[in-house]
RNA sequence: GGUGCGUUAGUUCAGCUGGUUAGAAUACGUGCCUGUCACGCACGGGGUCAGGGGUUCGAGUCCCCUACGCACCGCCA
């Protein structure tokens, strides 16, 4: 037996009892005639002793041992002279017996403990020794807890978890597939399923009513802090629902996590906010509302006053930052430098300030009188101490570039606190979104979502920009947690829509004619979503990236910097695969 | 595809307007040390300044290219 007790459970109350340890050394303390050595594993760190009456075989080994070393440890429990606080087995330690080298370890690159020394880069090159750190295990378990809190609720909620395969079939609409050829059929490939969709809505029509799956997604397209190229979600169907239906029970499941994970309780209903409402008041289809700052529209009052700026823009557009009023010149400078980036756009920034004392200046005082400028203050809501920011242009780039910020002001002011959390479901999407790129619509949410039934005329007077969906994203702290749809259960308006999207009956039969096909036999009514399990462990954790929520991940580039991948191949491999490979062309 | 920042000891970093032998902390090694827990003290080893090219009497420092890393824009139905 390597061990009778892990590294983080012995109490005051086992002081006594003779117990076997097994872990890795954290760090040993060599005072000369005795040492104290840490021993970890993920339980916890228990301290170790070497004195003056131990063996001359443990005096040995316990001079010999370094970092990491694997250790097994025989000895007794004893109350601590001198207690530590800091460790939940602080009042106790075990006096050594025996020592056993278990396995011995090279001095790792950087310190296993607490805070590494490390950097990120060196850290991912050796993941499994970040692993070893308790931040990185607490995410882990993190993981792991909210793993079986999502299985536990759905499954008492009747949803059946069945798993849908990773090799399918490309279809062009979306992300870039990862793709992998056949071996068995040449020059032919399967897809890795960006979401398992059309599988799930397969389930539905194979009348499996309650579906959910905690499964892993592959798109091909780049990285970002919450992107990796696989990543997983908590995929949901259900037969039957409308879209009140879906929001009723994934609010209780939401509900549910935010309780069991991490105590907290919401004493309100989640607020729902329409699609052009979110955009309106803050410029995203994902508002943080942990803090106000709304926008207000200004463009009736900005015009007309001779000022070519916003006379010539579409849309004028402020918010109404809290308590800015003291902000410098620097710091406005600072701010209008910020808007003017490439990354957000913005031809540059005016302001008003509302001092203490209610007086205003502004950076337009040449063209607006104080009446006009009050006007503008009432309508955005400024009270005295606050700086009223506002940006121009065409209406929804400019909220966009508000939208920036508006987060920039309020991370300045603090008012991100990760500690708190502002649930939403953004509701009433557009149906299409127009690319002007290669001028045509594009599904915003994905070709299977329903437009809202009475938005279908719409379909008729070719106004598809008008035409709503019955979509839904559930989000919180301005990052999108989840989306879902009513998907389309009736053939006719499936191909409705795939016609909007500019299919071709044969394209739309050629790349769907299996689900198509499938909804010719009784398909019920059906909808659901999906949420990104790795950002909502993100979320729950508290950490900006999701990569700490993931065991393995890959860096910037897509690569897995540990196993040194993707590498080339056998040419046996290619050959087998017959696949012939080109020089890369430079532009 | 694009923009910005970065790359100096095992690690994290400093190194000014170009100027002698590139430093600190930590880690590592050796010795001393009976209550440490960021142990302490002393000594020591450790550098292709990412790679290549250029400017210069002289480059870690300035310029160009490449590679790599991070963040962001595009992209992510």
């Amino acid at each position: 037996m390597y061990r009778t007790h892990n590294c983080g459970e012995l109490r005051i109350e086992n002081v006594g009892q003779e117990v076997t340890l097994a872990g890795w050394v954290q760090k040993v303390r060599n005072l000369g005639a005795m040492a104290f050595i840490d021993l970890r594993d993920r339980f916890g760190i228990t301290q170790i002793t070497v004195e003056e009456h131990s063996s001359e075989e443990v005096k040995a080994i316990a001079s010999e041992v370094g970092r990491e070393y694997v250790l097994q440890v025989k000895g007794k429990v004893i109350e601590r002279s001198s207690k530590n606080s800091k460790i939940a087995t602080g009042d106790i330690e075990i006096s050594a017996t025996e020592l056993k080298i278990l396995n011995r370890a090279v001095t790792p690159p950087f310190t296993i403990e607490e805070e590494s020394d490390g950097g990120d880069d060196l850290r991912m090159k050796y993941r499994y020794l970040d692993l070893r750190r308790p931040p990185l295990q607490r995410a882990m378990i993190l993981r792991h807890r909210m793993a079986q809190a999502v299985r536990q609720f759905l499954d008492k909620e009747g949803f059946l978890e069945i798993e849908t395969p990773y090799l399918i079939k490309s279809t062009p609409e979306g992300a870039r597939d990862f793709i992998v050829p056949s071996r068995m059929n040449p020059n032919q490939f399967y897809a890795l399923p960006q979401s398992p969709q059309t599988l799930k809505q397969l389930l539905m029509v194979a009348g499996y009513d309650r579906y959910f799956q905690i499964v892993r997604c592959f798109r091909d397209e780049d990285l970002r802090a919450d992107r990796q190229p696989e990543f997983t979600q908590i995929d949901c169907e259900m037969s039957f629902v409308e879209q009140e239906d879906v929001l009723e029970i994934f609010e209780r499941w939401a509900r549910y996590m935010f309780k069991e994970v991490m105590d907290i309780e919401f004493a309100e209903p989640f607020k729902r906010m329409p699609w052009i409402e979110a955009m309106e008041k803050y410029g995203s289809d994902k508002p943080d509302l942990r803090f106000g700052m709304e926008f207000s529209d200004i463009t009736d009052l900005a015009h007309g006053h001779n000022f070519v700026v916003f006379d010539s823009a579409d849309y004028v557009v402020g918010f109404a930052a809290e308590g800015c009023a003291s902000y410098t010149r620097k710091q406005i400078d600072e701010l209008t430098e910020f808007v003017k980036r490439p990354q957000v756009g913005a031809k540059g920034l005016v302001w008003i300030r509302v001092d203490e004392a209610g007086n205003i200046k502004s950076s337009i005082d040449k063209f607006f009188t104080p009446e006009d400028l009050k006007s503008i203050t009432e309508r955005v809501g400024a009270k005295s101490g606050d700086m009223v920011f506002i940006l121009c242009g065409e209406k929804f780039k400019t909220l966009t570039q508000l939208c920036t910020l508006r987060l920039e002001v309020a991370e300045r002011l603090g008012l991100r606190d990760p500690k708190k959390f502002a649930p939403l479901w953004v509701v009433d999407f557009p149906m299409f979104e127009w690319d002007e790129e290669t001028q045509r619509f594009y599904a915003m949410h994905h070709p299977f979502t329903s437009p809202k039934p009475e938005d279908a005329n719409y379909f008729d007077t070719g106004e598809l920009g008008k035409m709503r969906a019955n979509a839904y994203d559930f989000v919180c702290n301005g990052t999108e947690i989840g989306g879902g749809s009513i998907r389309i259960h009736d053939a006719e308006l499936q191909a409705k829509v795939f016609n909007a999207l500019g299919f071709t009956p044969e394209a739309a039969e050629e790349q769907f004619g299996f689900l198509m096909n499938a909804f010719k036999y009784g398909a019920p009514p059906h909808g659901g979503l999906a949420f990104g399990f790795d950002r909502l462990c993100s979320l729950f954790g508290g950490s900006e990236s999701i990569r700490d929520y993931i065991a393995f991940p890959k860096n910037n580039a897509g690569r897995d910097v540990m196993l040194d991948g993707p590498s080339p191949v056998a040419q046996a491999q290619l050959d087998e695969l017959y696949l012939a490979l080109v020089e890369p062309t430079k532009e």
